[in-house]
DNA sequence: TCTTATCATCGTATATTTGCGATATATAAT
DNA sequence: ATTATATATCGCAAATATACGATGATAAGA
């Protein structure tokens, strides 16, 4: 039991459910307003300010990379990660369009 | 070890990430998705809509129900469930708020 | 070359999520 | 009263996520 049923499901929602996973843990969310709000892009900073060890942090770092919401290199000794804004539009474009779909369909009258 | 470290950020990140979570799997997105097209809300439907037994279709309701992102009550033999749109606009608002604030922290330019 | 600093990855322990059959509950119909 | 229908909940198994120490890898500096 408990077979991955996910691809079941339609590639737009697949994709949105990835990306809302992407944010689901708030130490994502903060990293990605430290990464806002750094020019400099050095991981060290980050688990300086994080409640959490580095390789905690490195593993976050690993699924937003992931999920695509931030793109990065590291170069041996320095590290740049920034935040990908056009997946940030994309998430953005996704949840309006999810929002908009539902507000359609439900013009003819909600139950409750 | 894998003690949960979650409380340790802001409650304006965790309950971003509250509602990220609750929408993490495509299967309540398409659950959304049934609800919002259907004015009678019964649960039946959702059932035979989607590829999951009723116990799991059940559990994935009462997610969204605890995130605040449906409402809905049972009385025996029927059920009732409507999409919160309240709940829905906070969601973007706080998405939105996220997004304002990285951009305005960005505005000295990034690093790649 | 050797050391140090920075970061990723591995291994592991625990917690949570996902999924379903079986069962409980509560109403409606017979 | 009994039966049928619709949902929730329980209990369990498998899969994923979370967290961290230890270790590996790579580049800069001594």
């Amino acid at each position: 039991m408990a077979i991955n049923k996910k691809e079941a499901f339609t590639d737009t929602d697949q994709h949105l459910a990835d990306l809302c996973k992407a944010m689901a843990h708030p130490a994502r969310i903060a990293i990605l307003r430290v990464l806002a709000e750094r020019s400099t892009c050095i991981c060290g900073e980050i688990v300086d300010v994080m409640p959490l060890a580095q390789a905690t942090v490195s593993q976050h770092l690993k699924e937003l990379l992931n999920a695509g919401l931030i793109k990065g290199t590291v170069d041996g000794k320095k590290s740049c990660y920034c935040i990908n804004w056009e997946t940030f539009k994309n998430f953005n474009l996704a949840f309006n369009t999810l929002s908009g779909d539902m507000e359609q369909a439900a013009l003819n009258q909600n139950c409750c």
